[in-house]
DNA sequence: AAGTGGTCTAGACCACCGC
DNA sequence: CGGTGGTCTAGACCACTTG
């Protein structure tokens, strides 16, 4: 019922066929709520009952819709306020939850075999493109390739701060990624992901087997743990066959009986 | 490069400097364990005390605590299971809530103006690059172009259900976008949204003033309500000078004192 | 079978803010 | 000021699932 990318991130409600499972109150609620929404029985920008009249007309304790409608108010249907009440709120934006998993769960998902190869890793990086990042940090470059059933999937540039990840220095990246290696092994506390286009650089054409200036789909992220920054890295993946999906589902789908 | 669409999660409060906000003991409680996350008191794939033990630590009823969890839990820092207890969760991706608004919103808020201008509309069209989705439905389809300061921002190709959104047929679409128009208007159920970077085709490179094959990228998105299609769309931007952005900070920023 | 998280209640009190 | 949403409690009962 929330939003999830395709990859994976299982939604939580994994119906069995032909077994009507027990719905509890706030989400019999939150159903009929959003139904009344959806058919304009509260158009946008109408109020709501209080919660007291809605806790009795639909025979619960007022927590109950209380919990129903935080639910609503998170995905931005609703809007509260202390003495104004409740509105259906006036839509100007799409959201929805991205996903982007560890590579290597990506590509295995996908149905295809994954596969890696350390291009290179060597200390004392500078900041890729950007400055004043790391601070004078020491740093750690590493690039490598994933691949999918054999053809290259994905480029990983990457740099690690070794005053916040030492043991990054001694640990052997030729079996497994950075990406993996990082995500289980250190904490951060604030991420920072941009989503762009590129024309495939030299670099880029090169690893991913691609034409120079073809199209590449690159995601940045940057990795804080307090105000450190833990590492920084580009993912570039070769647009032709890369994409990425979520969905978002406001009311449940019900069973065919 | 201005242009993104920025949203956080996991910190909702906004915080004015020099103002001690009043802390919330489910918010204390959430932020402590944040930390103890972070610091690896609790490392991944530890336990965690039962929620009444930790009411008792931290001096509140049960309930409290449990809604600090649930949203660890939401933010997929924690793992929950009836009689396993609760973990702290191994990471295999990195999560963020991803907003798109309405594309004039969007380059206003980046400080440049904005700008409109119709293309076509015609009954009839066709889905655009696949099949079955309509059905065989009455279809609008509208071509439009947004400009931010004059120049082209974004190329908007759009097939309208009309059985389902019958005033569309008689609306104007050459002050309004239908971005804006359908997103305010019609309700929707389910969403599905698809981004990729691609090599411009003819009709992009025209209207985007961009040369051919240089990547663009693309937003589609699928809007149903109940089981039928409402919209399709294709959005292209020129890929210089667009992204999108998301960041995503679990832990509140402290004020300086 | 027992222990854990999950739901729900009834009520108290608080804090914000529109009237 | 008063009404609304927001927080918190203490406790009951339920349902899952693992040891």
């Amino acid at each position: 019922m929330h939003n999830m990318s395709i990859h994976n991130r299982g939604c939580q409600s994994p119906r069995q066929p032909n077994v009507r499972q027990r719905m509890h109150a706030y989400e019999k609620i939150r159903t009929e709520m959003l139904q009344r929404i959806s058919q304009q029985v509260w158009p946008a920008g109408s109020s709501l009952p209080h919660e007291e009249q809605l806790a009795e007309e639909f025979g619960v304790a007022r927590g109950t819709v209380r919990r129903a409608m935080e639910q609503l108010v998170d995905q931005g249907l609703l809007e509260r306020k202390r003495k104004a009440g409740t509105k259906v709120a006036a839509r100007n934006a799409h959201s929805s939850t991205l996903t982007i998993p560890v590579v290597r769960r990506e590509v295995t998902d996908s149905g295809a075999e994954y596969g890696y190869s350390l291009l290179s890793a060597r200390k004392g990086g500078r900041p890729l493109d950007r400055s004043g990042y790391f601070a004078g940090a020491p740093l750690l470059h590493i690039c490598c390739l994933h691949l999918s059933d054999g053809r290259p999937y994905q480029l990983e540039d990457r740099l690690i701060n070794l005053a916040v990840v030492p043991e990054a220095e001694v640990q052997d990246f030729s079996e497994i990624s950075p990406n993996e290696w990082l995500l289980q092994k250190v904490p951060y506390s604030s991420v920072c992901t941009t989503l762009k286009a590129e024309a495939a650089d030299a670099k880029q054409s090169r690893h991913l087997q691609i034409a120079q200036h073809s199209p590449v789909f690159v995601i940045e992220r940057q990795t804080r743990l307090d105000k450190q920054q833990v590492t920084l890295v580009r993912m570039s993946h070769p647009a032709a066959g890369f994409s990425i999906i979520t969905q978002t589902n406001w009311i449940d789908i019900p069973d065919p009986e």
